[in-house]
Order: structure tokens, then C-alpha cells, then sequence
DNA sequence: TATTTATGTTCAATCGATTGAACAGTTCTT
DNA sequence: AAGAACTGTTCAATCGATTGAACATAAATA
């Protein structure tokens, strides 16, 4: 029974012609809905189909319609459930569309990015949706893409010379949010576990940390501003650095989850009390930020909204590919959710 | 100058055969290194290739060649950090063997599952690698992937009547193993927060949970075995049951991390001694085990061996695909890892 | 009845690359 | 110098589906 089954060849129009003794050409027209085949035909047709177990060449009609109904994404790491939940919902809008989606992982490597573009090129994506690895400073490659003339959207990590759609949040302004959150809360020294400036995004953070500094009268201390790539040791080591420093800070605001965490398994082993002696402030509202203890608070970046929007403006430029749309920004603004590592006033 | 890039249209062999004045097969034959064609030709194509920076229509290739060179991997979850991990090593073994990965989420959702199969037969990838929905009980999805007649391989989430390759590891051996380490922490009464039994790994650890009582003169009381979809809020719930339950357990062996999560978190609402009055074990080895206080003991599944070997086993069936091979089942030894919620001793 | 109009289908080319067979030209044998 | 043996390239069919033009038949109109 089963044997039969896994021996049974694909069935193609042809198969479906012969059976009812058409062409493969009207059989192609009765499955597109062709106004000027009768009814009875495609109901034939449609009957045969079924009963074949018929399922068309996905590559044979892409070929001929020179459009694969594939969108690649790269994402720096799934594991982050920033990255993935953005994913998920692009997957749900571009699926409703017609699209499938091919999932990529550059895991912040320059090179591994480099690999995962070529692939997806090479697999005559229609279109590609990104967030570029904190390694990369090259973008030839992104350039390669819009070479090929297909629509390229960058999400959360983005690039101003790379003339392209982008969504993301407004990071300078959710810096802000979080300095004066922390200045509400009595801090006065507030040290910054920054990602690389190279990256708009955490160039925005730092900026809209220095004119909050400013903009409260707290002194701007470079000392206080530590660049990292923002994983767990990253932010254990800096947080062991700013208290041996001279100039102990009271709040730590990393740019994100894992450092912050780092920075506060550090905070508990050396016995500071958070958040009174130090308050700890992270971003992208990573789960596990609800989970310890005492809770990190953090910014929450809206994860679903950008991929429906970055899914949504891919969808726009397929529609409209001659008109020269004008590029999409995107800026979301993002929200401070105030957990324990930062409340004094409970 | 980028203008002029971006209208440029794609090159075709035969762009590159009008250039030299040869045919398109030559060409072809060329770039694929065919015998009969000589060095001097395959000189100037590959030079005249890059010039025009060439890239060959894989649409057109796969159609020929009747192979798509994608593979499609269906996991529950792409935040689990299990599952994100063996993903992970499958693309780099697969890119390795010039195949690209389609990687898909089913949320654990039935209905999303068969959406995604779907989705990647029409894409016609060459073969399918999958970890099956916890909600899932009808298998006809995955029969249909194997009536297509490409290689399905299955990993983690397995199930016995479908007869493919598999590979996981020893569920039945990591529940005794834990259980073995609560007995020798002095746990009397060991409850289980289980996963359902309809699915084979958690079959798997229920039998070996309750074979370890047996083998260590403790009772089975199936009042102490609940279970759930293993979600955090699952743990809190069963949690907070087994406390108010006549006969409250001295230690909770959760089948998944997230549910190990939950629990602890209502052992430290409710002011209990993790692990001296409530010893805790989950499964998984999620990095927020480690993170959290007290750190909770797990069970380290192997996750980049498990992608390697899943991916080795598609790579074996695409190679040797006439030979009727027997079916692979993998079996791996899992490892336990004892952290502050288990360990009394220290 | 002749002629237009509508309807239903077939024909043939096409998308881009591949591949075995065929062909032409060169070199080597004897 | 005639045939064998190579070498390098072209020819033509193919993968499966699509699509505008062409064709044939039936129905409607004049």
C-alpha cells in the first residue's frame, strides 16, 4: 500500500492531458481560472488534478514567471527572542501572501552574512529582509543585493548610506526614557554598557544617553561609556571594570539583555543590592529579563509590530516595483517596562 | 554609476556565448568543467562571467536537474534555544554540501505544521528534517512528505509508526539518571511534571521516571505525574497543585525548562528551600537555567551533535538514494547537569 | 444564407541551463 | 595518403508550466 505510494512518480500537467485527452496547455489555463475555458472543463481538470494527488512545479512556474515567491530573511542569532518573534510574524504576513520564507542565521558574522546573502541570491529570492551582524562594517554585499534590483528591507539593525526601507524603533528617544527613568529613581552617576558606535542603533543609544545626561544636568563621563558586543561576559567584565573605577557608578543602563545580565550575576556575587546601591536597566525585552531575580527592567521594542511592517514594505515594493517609491523609515517608538533591578520606590 | 547597476539586467549563458561568439552549451559545458571543452574556452568563459558578475539561474538548474539543493527543517520553536542550536549545525553541515536550508516554525501548532510542509514540498526542497508539534497527532502530513518520496528525518520529536530516520537521545536513560540523582540527594517523594504521553520523548521519560522509582523501592503514585504543555505558566500551576496536594513531593523533576522555570518561581513566592525542601530538575539545558537563583539542574541534550548527525543522515539518504537503506535511529546519551536546585550536598 | 461574434482549445515559443549525440577539424598511425 | 583516434564545438531535446496567437466550431446577427 505504502510501497506503492512512495513509488508513484509526480504527476505533472501532462499526466492530467492525457487522462482527459486535452492539451497540457488548456489544462494549465483550466488550474489559472482561464476566462476562455468552459466550466466543464475545469471542473474535469480539477477533478484529475485531485484525484492524481497533483502538485505543480514550484520551479518550473518560477522559472517561467521569473519570480520564486521565496523572501529571504537574515537575522543575526534566532536564539534571541527578539530576532525570532520578528521572524514569526513576517512569516505569518508574507505566508498569507503567497511568500515562503527562507530563514537565515548570520550569528553577527561579517562572513557567515557574506555566505548566507550568496545563498539567498543564488536561491532567486525575490526579496530580502535583514538586520545586518554587529560584525560587519563592509556592506558590499547588501549592495550586491540592490544590484540585483530586488527590494532589500533592513530591520532594527540598519545602515543610513545603504539607501534602502528600513524599520526599526527610535533608540535615541528610548535612551532618553531610560536616563530619566533613572534620574526619577535618585541616580546620579549612570554608566552605559554600549554596543558598538558603528552601529547606528547603538550609536542612537549612546547619543540619547549623552543629551539626557545634558539635558539633567549629570556630567558626561567617557569613563562611564563602555563598548561591547554585548554578550553575557561582555557585560560580567565591565561590570567588574565600573566597580573597581574611581568613580563607582549607581545605575547601569546596558544596551542590552545579556549584558545586563551579566553585569547583574556580577552585582549579586559581589553582594550590591539592586537596584539601591545600583540600579540596572537593560533593552529588547529578552523573557528572561521577567525571570531573575531581582527582575531586570528593559525597553520593549514592539517585536511583532516591526516584522509585520518590514513584511508589510517588502509586500509594497513587490506591488509597485516600477514606481520609484520614496524609502520607507519606519521608527517605532518603543516602551521602558520598570521591573525590580531599577524600582526604588516600591 | 549605481543607477546603471541597479537597471542592469541578469546575464544568461547565453550573454556570455554572444560575447565570445560560441553557443550556450559550450558555455555551460564550460562552467561546469566538462572534459571536451578546452582550457582556452573555459578561460575566456570564466573570465567573461565575471566580467558581466554572472550568477547561473538556479530556478532553471533545479528544474533541469529535477533537485532543488533546499532542504527543509520544520522546528516547534525557533526561541527555544534547543532547537535554534541544532538548526544552527544543520545549516552549517548542509551549506558545506551546497545545500540551503528553509527553516520553518510550527509554534507547536498542528495546523501550522501541515502549512509548513505544505509550503515546502511546493518549494520542492529535496528532502525534509523536522522535530514534530506537541500538538500534533494526525501524521498525515508527514505520510505525505514520505508518498513525495524524498528523505524525512526526524529529530527529538520522533514517532514510532512512522518509519524514518531519527535521531534523539536517550529519553527513558536521562529520566533515570535524574531521578538517580534525587534519590542520592535524599528525595523520598519525587513528583514529575511531564509532557504529554502521546508524544514518544515524553512517553519515553515517564517510563524511565517511573521505572527508577520501581528500581529504588520508592512508590509510583500517578497523583504526583502531571501532564501539560510544559509552558511556564504549566510549571506555576503544577506547581502551586502539587504544594496544596495532601501529600506534597520533596523534590520535581520537570520534563522541560520552561516548566522547571515556573515552578521555581512559585517555590521562591512561596518562601520554599530550593533545593533543601524542594529539590528541582529540568530538561533541556536552556541557557536561563544557568542564569537564574538558585541555577536549576538540566539535562544537556547534545544540541549541535544532534543537528550534525540529523544532517549527515539527509546528506547519506541524498547520496545513496536507490540502496533500500535500513532506517537510522540515533540514539544519544544525554547529560546530566546538577546545579544549585538539585544540589544538597555542597 | 452569409457573416460576425463568442467560445473553447491547440500550437508553438519561452523561461535558463543541461546533456547525449552528431559533426567538423586536427593529429596520429601505419 | 587513407583511416583511426582525438578534440572541441554545435545541435536539438528536455525539465514543467505559461501565454499570446491561431484555429476551429458553435451561436448569434444581419
Amino acid at each position: 500500500m505504502y510501497k506503492n505510494l512512495v513509488n508513484k512518480k509526480k504527476y505533472t500537467i501532462k499526466d492530467i492531458a492525457d487522462v482527459l485527452g486535452i492539451t497540457p496547455s488548456a489544462v494549465s489555463k483550466a488550474l489559472n481560472d482561464h476566462p476562455r475555458i468552459s466550466k466543464k472543463t475545469k471542473g474535469a481538470v480539477i477533478e484529475v488534478a485531485k484525484s492524481l494527488n497533483y502538485q505543480p512545479n514550484y520551479l518550473a512556474t518560477a522559472l517561467r514567471k521569473g519570480k520564486s515567491n521565496l523572501v529571504g530573511v537574515i537575522i543575526p542569532r534566532a536564539k534571541s527572542n527578539f530576532f525570532s518573534s520578528v521572524v514569526e510574524k513576517m512569516e505569518e504576513v508574507l505566508n498569507e501572501n503567497g511568500y515562503n520564507v527562507i530563514m537565515t542565521q548570520s550569528n553577527e558574522s561579517y562572513e557567515k552574512e557574506c555566505r548566507n546573502i550568496n545563498a539567498l541570491l543564488f536561491t532567486q529570492v525575490d526579496g530580502i529582509i535583514a538586520s545586518i551582524a554587529n560584525e560587519t562594517t563592509k556592506l558590499d554585499a547588501y549592495h550586491k543585493i540592490k544590484s540585483r534590483g530586488i527590494p532589500l528591507i533592513l530591520f532594527d539593525r540598519g545602515d543610513n548610506n545603504l539607501e534602502v526601507d528600513y524599520v526599526g524603533i527610535d533608540d535615541y528617544k528610548s535612551s532618553q526614557m531610560v536616563v530619566e527613568h533613572l534620574v526619577d529613581q535618585g541616580c546620579k552617576r549612570i554608566a552605559h554598557i554600549a554596543g558598538f558606535n558603528q552601529s547606528p542603533i547603538y550609536r542612537n543609544r549612546i547619543l540619547g544617553y549623552k543629551d539626557a545626561l545634558v539635558k539633567y544636568n549629570l556630567p558626561v563621563d567617557d569613563n562611564l561609556i563602555i563598548e561591547s558586543n554585548l554578550r553575557i561576559t561582555d557585560g560580567q567584565r565591565i561590570m567588574k571594570q565600573l566597580l573597581n573605577s574611581p568613580t563607582r557608578p549607581d545605575a547601569v543602563y546596558a544596551a542590552g539583555d545579556l549584558a545586563a545580565l551579566g553585569a547583574l550575576q556580577v552585582l549579586k556575587e559581589e553582594n550590591i543590592k539592586v537596584p539601591d546601591e545600583m540600579a540596572l536597566v537593560g533593552f529588547s525585552n529578552e523573557p528572561f529579563t521577567s525571570f531573575v531575580t531581582p527582575s531586570i527592567s528593559t525597553v520593549n521594542q514592539h517585536n511583532s509590530e516591526i516584522g509585520r511592517i518590514a513584511a508589510e514594505t517588502f509586500l509594497k515594493r513587490m506591488n509597485h516595483p516600477l514606481k520609484e517609491m520614496t524609502l520607507n523609515k519606519i521608527i517605532l517608538e518603543a516602551e521602558l517596562i520598570v521591573r525590580d533591578s531599577s524600582n526604588r520606590l516600591t
